[in-house]
RNA sequence: GGCUGGUUGGCAGAGUGGUUAUGCAGCGGCCUGCAAAGCCGUGGACGGCGGUUCGAUUCCGCCAUCAGCCUCCA
């Protein structure tokens, strides 16, 4: 049984879908003006692993995730960079899929884009100011009425009078409370813009997943995703905007990921302490960037090391070894390891938990491959169809152990010529040329390792 | 100031009202020409103060402390 652990109530629920055996899915995107960091990297390694745990366990996911490709920041950095903003985002749009397809991240099943919903954005809009939840102000920007909505604050548990109190609420004369959201944005000169009754213009970030998420999974869904920084507003305002247009519940079940630091401080690009997923692959295997975040439960914080990360290569280096020439086949069912191992992803996608089961599960492997048991295969299948229900090991085992990031001038070619030499070294009892072999590809980080079979080696 | 969520062994990180998490690192042993990998064994922990309880790291309260949100943000 899938338990949940919902931010409309801040407790661990039972998982009802809507729909028996189906689930809808809303994650929020990525605004595409940059590179994604290693933060995002999260988000969207957690909510891969939530897809592919919800389809393991039997559902028909429909997971959308959204791309915010108009807004302040793209047009800026277009201008800066002197090109129209559909260019800025097409090559931010094939560098994000770049990057998250090395990081096992699976394609959404639907990924739409703000610009190719204008239409349904501008008739949300439209219903919103016919029922008297927005209106238009002087300048001509439309905005959400906050006071409207008897609900608003129910999700980030905060009261609107607290909000109003706050000392960071921008004074905006053209609003008519404070607490009040843009809808639709006036284009001033030079800036991109869409014809609307409101007149050119642009919509706001809230709006654009609203629209995108009731056109795509119906009025009412099963789970909306996104960043523990979504929470409020902007999850915030969704809630109130569905609701208000479709006067129906809006979404069951919200989570939130938690985020990663840097020095226990926020990654973010604000802060400018980010890492960019490119950037860290230049070091690392992408697979150990996934091991890494998770390593921990998706609603923890994290803290970005270079130390967390080669604990994650020490680990899955350790899980690949085990593997390493063994056949896989038929995976047996119903054992204690897939109870343990689901047990621990029904509690809330408990990844950190699962992957000790795979641990366990590893010893046992390597523990049997001495015996030259016959529970080899099994055990080792049963390893690789665990893992791979979180999208973890799904290499090749000698390649992913023979796999370097960085360029050690070696080819495969050379190292395994030498380890010939060795090899035949060793066969004459020249200890000595055998070691100096050794310690030379040591030191290019090359790892070697006998074993009655002969000698494999390792980067 | 309001609201969230944390505080576990050297590091990372789960979990539990009384019993081994797990990984990395350490120590001892086996294996090995020597290593490495692997196996076996082993030390080491639950922020502070109260309360509930036969018994709390686990439940409750207070305090301290950290991070986050309240402005764009995954």
């Amino acid at each position: 049984m899938l338990k949940i652990y919902n931010n409309l109530t801040n407790q661990k629920e039972i998982f009802v879908p809507i729909e028996p055996g189906k689930v809808r899915m809303y994650v929020c995107g990525i605004t595409v003006y940059d590179y994604c960091h290693i933060g995002h990297s999260r988000a969207y390694i957690v909510f891969d692993m939530v897809t592919r745990y919800l389809r393991h366990a039997g559902y028909d996911v429909t997971y959308i995730r959204n791309i915010t490709d108009i807004d302040d920041k793209i047009i800026q950095r277009a201008n800066e960079n002197n090109e129209d903003f559909h260019e800025l985002t097409k090559r931010f749009i094939e560098a994000m899929h770049e990057d998250f397809n090395k990081l096992g991240i699976l394609m959404p099943d639907i990924e739409p884009k703000a610009t190719d919903n204008i239409p349904a954005i501008l008739k949300m809009i439209e219903t919103l100011i016919e029922k008297g939840f927005a209106y238009q102000a002087d300048n001509g920007d439309v905005y959400f009425a906050v006071s409207k909505f008897d609900h608003y604050g129910e999700l980030s548990g905060k009261r609107i009078e607290d909000l109003r109190a706050g000392e960071r609420v921008d004074i905006d004369t053209n609003k008519r409370d404070p607490m009040d959201f843009v809808l639709w944005k006036t284009a001033k000169e030079g800036e991109p813009f869409w014809e609307s009754s409101y007149g050119k213009g642009r919509p706001g970030w809230h709006i654009e997943c609203s629209a995108m998420s009731t056109e795509m999974l119906g009025n009412h869904f099963d789970i909306h995703g996104g960043g523990q920084d979504l929470q409020f507003p902007h999850h915030e305002n969704e809630i109130a905007q569905s609701e208000c247009c479709t006067g129906e519940k809006f979404v069951n079940y919200w989570m939130h990921n938690g985020f990663v630091r840097v020095n226990e401080e926020k990654m973010s690009k604000s802060l400018g302490n980010f890492f960019t997923i490119r950037d860290v692959l230049k070091e690392y295997r992408a697979e150990e960037i996934r091991f890494f975040i998770l390593s921990s439960h998706y609603r923890s914080q994290i803290n970005y090391s270079d130390e967390q990360l080669d604990q994650s290569r020490s680990g899955l280096e350790r899980l690949y070894s085990a593997l390493l020439d063994v056949e896989t086949g038929d995976v047996p069912q119903g054992t204690e390891y897939q109870q343990r191992f689901e047990g621990a992803m029904n509690d809330d996608f408990n990844t950190a938990d699962a992957i000790a089961v795979l641990f366990d599960l590893a010893r046992e492997l390597n523990r049997t491959k001495a015996e030259k048991s016959t529970e080899v295969v099994a055990l080792a299948s049963l390893l690789r169809y665990l893992a791979g229900i979180i999208g973890l090991l799904e290499a090749d085992a000698a390649e992913f152990l023979k796999s370097s990031v960085t360029d050690d001038g070696l080819s495969d070619e050379s190292i395994d010529q030498k380890v010939a030499q060795r090899h035949q070294a060793k066969a004459d009892k020249d200890w000595t040329l055998a070691d100096q072999i050794r310690d030379e590809l040591t030191g290019a980080g090359i790892i070697l390792e006998d074993s009655a079979d002969g000698t494999r080696w390792r980067r």
